[in-house]
DNA sequence: CATTTTGTTCAGTCAATATTGAACAAATGC
DNA sequence: GCATTTGTTCAATATTGACTGAACAAAATG
């Protein structure tokens, strides 16, 4: 039994798996990522297991450029990795440990850089304006908390696998 | 004197500013904001107080038409506000308080959405699934824990100013 | 009331990016 | 060595969404 008579015992028909993949997809396009590497993200929640190059090209009607491009992409991100299966020279793919942390680390690299950013602006402006010194500060602020939080964050989901 | 002519007292003129402005203007547009409405926050953070709309747009260099579009993007995102001077019918905008928190807000909600999404597939996929459905829960407690640490961050950030 | 100022809207243009598909290279098996 | 399979690359295409600017409406001014 596949993944799609599964879903197809329920009231429509295969569609839940397929509306699923399609919304993780737009919800990781949001994040500023291709909406296949989103789709693909949302299958291997779906699949989870090594799933080979061509299958997911298949699965989810796209050209094999675009799966080797997305794929390499969320490798890099840490979010799936290749294995090598022995007897079967295609690649595979599966989801990592830790898949979700992985996303939230990029985040924290850019809320970081702005910090430096909001900082150095501050030390440019002259103390007599006073009140961009002030908003900088809060910006400056946002910044700081929301690292902090974000790595509060990451410590949870880590323990909590 | 006015911020221009402050900002060249350093090293590179009226620079500093202006690149803070535009870099502010594309973390926003990570952020899934458009460009425009980022240098404006920018720009926002750098003078605070009623600007004028003719203003926006001829210190931004951007359309009446733009300066309109993310205004009211901005405004209904509860980053920068509608205030009237009177003896002047333009329209001035100033920085909300507490600005940043309601971008946060935005990323709860979509978040809260994505937990809404994933649980309503986990129930529907067949207990048979072991493996697919200990994904679905490990991807719900993600954005469930997400949410609680955005939550908390908020408060924070509340505090803080 | 006519004129000017000001913000909005929307059709059209433009730019950025994702996606494809074909050509290519590397590896395998015969 | 030749044919086949498989992943990569890249030029061409498609798609998406921002941005503009002109037409418009509302309000103020004289």
């Amino acid at each position: 039994m596949n993944l799609y008579t599964a879903a197809m015992a329920d009231n429509n028909p295969q569609s839940v798996i397929e509306t699923f993949i399609e919304r993780i997809g737009l919800s990781i396009e949001a994040d500023g990522l291709p909406r296949i590497a989103g789709r693909m993200m949302g299958f291997f929640v779906i699949h989870g297991g090594p799933v080979s190059f061509a299958e997911i090209a298949e699965r989810l009607q796209v050209s094999r450029g675009s799966v080797s491009t997305n794929a390499r992409l969320l490798a890099g991100l840490g979010v799936i990795e290749r294995v090598s299966l022995p007897g079967d020279r295609q690649d595979y793919y599966q989801l990592c440990e830790q898949p979700y942390v992985r996303l939230i680390e990029g985040h924290i690299q850019r809320q970081q850089a702005m910090e430096v950013l909001v900082r150095d602006v501050r030390k440019k402006i002259p103390a007599a304006l006073k009140p961009t010194r002030a908003r900088l500060n809060e910006l400056h602020g946002f910044h700081k908390t929301t690292v902090q939080q974000l790595q509060i964050l990451v410590k949870k989901l880590e323990n909590q696998s």
